[in-house]
Formats: structure tokens, C-alpha cells, sequence
DNA sequence: CTTATACTTGACCACACAGTCAATAACTGA
DNA sequence: TCAGTTATTGACTGTGTGGTCAAGTATAAG
């Protein structure tokens, strides 16, 4: 009954979610979105009220892609500890493109503070879910043995989240990834039992 | 030989490190800083060529400020491990004002990323001063046996650093000062001997 | 007192920003 | 075919930005 949308919105959120990425909220102008996209104002408006809606969508897609990219590489590793190895690989990208831009959850908790409610939902959930999936893990770590029991699961796993997010933050700011992977070994070596 | 200055520079660079922490760089207009400082903008451009070489000298200024106090810190402990919790506590502020800014050299990190060079070499210089006190007191440790020695200093140094950065980065999101100090008492138990 | 020097002040500039408007185009159901 | 609806387009608006200019002012050396 109406003219039909000449743009695909999946792409066009995907590709603002990488200018965000990239760029942060603030510094992205809608200039960016325009050129990347190649749709027009008006028209993303029609699909995502404002910036910040459009923001607030990036970051949903953002959180979904890749926690759905964690749980299928832990579904792949058999042993806890693996498991928690390959938590800590995929929390940091292989592509040095990707890895300058740091982790947009991230940045953006950073760059909003706990400012802005409905961003801070977003941020949270994100955390507490990969939290869960390293507890998790750690529990069947503390079951069969390999993961040291004189901490408890939740102190455990809280510590890997926290050492996960520092490490976030080196990349962010241009450490090499062995370096970096090096810290998270670390990090998971000190729970061994 | 010419008309002295009627503004205290160093109080006025001080004023501005405290909007630049709370605002961050981008965020802060010169209407901000000449608020707060209540010194016209071309009487700070005549101090400070402009808003980025003021904002490298308030990084300098907290940097040196932060570490003096860290320095104060560890110097009234004498036992490693009591040295080390001091760190990990100076790193947090008590203040709750203060902790919703998080600290300026995270933020900042995250605001640039690796993009610029004098601001990268800043806050290097923090994050590497920092480290090595905390080698330093990992070694006492070492030495008397507190310590594990199952690791090297350095790894285990990098490993409580990242901690607190990671700390610091949930200090800015808004979580309640114990629940991190709790995580960070996690990563101090953990090197234990 | 004169003059050189630096500080102060407020007006000013060009630009970029997020968001809006109004005119036009494409589609569909009747 | 035509009426109703939505998409597209580019021009527009108002605000705020970092930075500059020029005119006026206080000081100290000579």
C-alpha cells in the first residue's frame, strides 16, 4: 500500500555499527553514516528515529553477533579450561584492523559512563552474560579438578571478566595481541589448581 | 617589563583537569573551561597554545599527582602485600564524585585510542610507572615468600595491572567502590604463595 | 613621561553538527 | 486510473564549536 524501501536496513544498521565501532558515538557524524551507507538522512530516520536509537540498535547487533560467536566457540572446546582459553582468544580480535578499534561495548561504557540508562542496560547484559558462560565454565573446571577450589566460582570468574576487560582495553589502545594474550594466560594459568 | 599576569596559571590548569576528567576531551568547549576557570579564553591560549596542549598538560598534571600519591601510599607499608593492596586501593577513589569520572588516563586511553603520539607516550608513562612499582613490591614479596614464585614478577605484575585497569573501567561504569575492591583482593589472593 | 611588551576583553569567523521541512517519487489496493 | 501512503531528496535551520582579531589596558625599563 505505500512505496517500498529501496535500501536493505540489516546492512545499513551493520554498517553504522561499524562506523560506530570505529569511531565512537559522539565523533560520528551523520556525514559518516550517509557516505558508508549510502542512504540518506531522512531515510535511516525513517527506519531509526535519531542517532541515538540507531546507536542503541548498533549495540544490540553488536552484543548478539558476538555473543553468538563465543557460545559457538565454546561449544567447540571440550575441556573447562580450554574453554576459558578460547573465551579469552575470541574477546580479542585476530584482524589488526578490528583490534585498533577495540571492543565497542567498551568503548561505549567508557564514553557514556553511566550516564545514559538505556545504554548501560545494553552494556550490562553483555557482561553479565559472558560473566555467566565463564562461570560456567569455571564450575566444571572446579568439578573435574583443574580449576583451583580455595575461591569461589563467582570470585573466580568475576576476576577472568575484569582481567578480560582490562586486556580490551590494551588492545584498544595498540598493544600487540601475544602480549596481550599473554596477560590473559596468565590470568588463567593463576586459577589453575 | 610588561603587564603581569592577572590569573594563577597552575590553579587554572588544575581546574581544567578536573573538567576534562569529568567531561573528557572532546566533550569539554572552551564556554567550560572559561566557566570554571573564569579566565577568558585568549588569556588561557596566551598560557596554553591551545585546548589539545592544555589537555596534555592536565594529563601530566594528574599523572604526576596520582603517582606522588601512590608513591606516598606504598611508602607506609612495609609488608609486599600490604603494599599492593595499597595500590590497588589508591587506584579507586573513595569519593563517589570522583569515582563516576573513573581515571582520566583509562579515559582517555579509550578517547584517543592509539591514535595520537604525545598522548599515547602520557599515558605510557603511567601505565609503565605503575607497573613497576608493582614489580617492585611483587619481588619483596618473592623474596620473603608471600608471593608465588611460580610466575615470573613481570607476568605477575602485568597481571595485577590489567586488573586494576579493568577496575577502573567498572569504577567509571558505575558499580560500588567494595564490589571492586573485591575483585582486585580476588587477583592480589590468587598471587599469593 | 615615553615606549615596548605582554595581558585582557568581547566581538567575530567559518565550519560542522543533529535534526527538520517540503516537494517529489514510487508503490498498492480499490 | 486514482487515492492513499510511505520513501527519497536536497535544501534549510539553529546552535555550538575551536580558534582569531583588534582595540584597549596595565606594567616596567629607559
Amino acid at each position: 500500500m505505500s512505496r517500498p524501501r529501496e535500501f536493505d536496513a540489516d546492512l545499513a544498521l551493520r554498517q553504522c555499527m561499524e562506523v560506530f565501532w570505529t569511531k565512537g558515538f559522539h565523533a560520528t557524524s551523520y556525514e559518516d553514516l550517509t557516505r558508508t551507507t549510502q542512504v540518506k538522512k531522512q531515510s535511516l530516520y525513517g527506519v531509526f528515529k535519531n542517532k541515538r536509537e540507531l546507536f542503541l540498535k548498533s549495540l544490540v547487533l553488536y552484543r548478539e553477533e558476538n555473543l553468538s560467536i563465543l557460545e559457538k566457540r565454546i561449544a567447540n572446546e571440550t575441556s573447562p579450561v580450554r574453554q576459558l582459553e578460547a573465551i579469552c582468544e575470541t574477546a580479542l580480535y585476530a584482524d589488526d584492523e578490528a583490534r585498533i578499534r577495540g571492543c565497542l561495548i567498551i568503548n561505549t561504557s567508557l564514553e557514556f559512563g553511566s550516564a545514559d540508562e538505556d545504554i548501560n542496560r545494553e552494556i550490562m547484559q553483555m557482561m553479565q552474560r559472558t560473566e555467566a558462560m565463564i562461570e560456567h565454565a569455571i564450575r566444571g573446571g572446579q568439578a573435574e579438578g583443574t580449576i583451583t577450589s580455595r575461591l569461589g566460582s563467582r570470585e573466580l570468574a568475576l576476576h577472568l571478566s575484569n582481567a578480560i576487560n582490562g586486556a580490551k582495553m590494551m588492545e584498544k589502545s595498540g598493544a600487540p595481541r601475544e602480549e596481550i594474550l599473554g596477560v590473559l594466560r596468565t590470568s588463567i594459568a593463576l586459577i589453575q589448581a
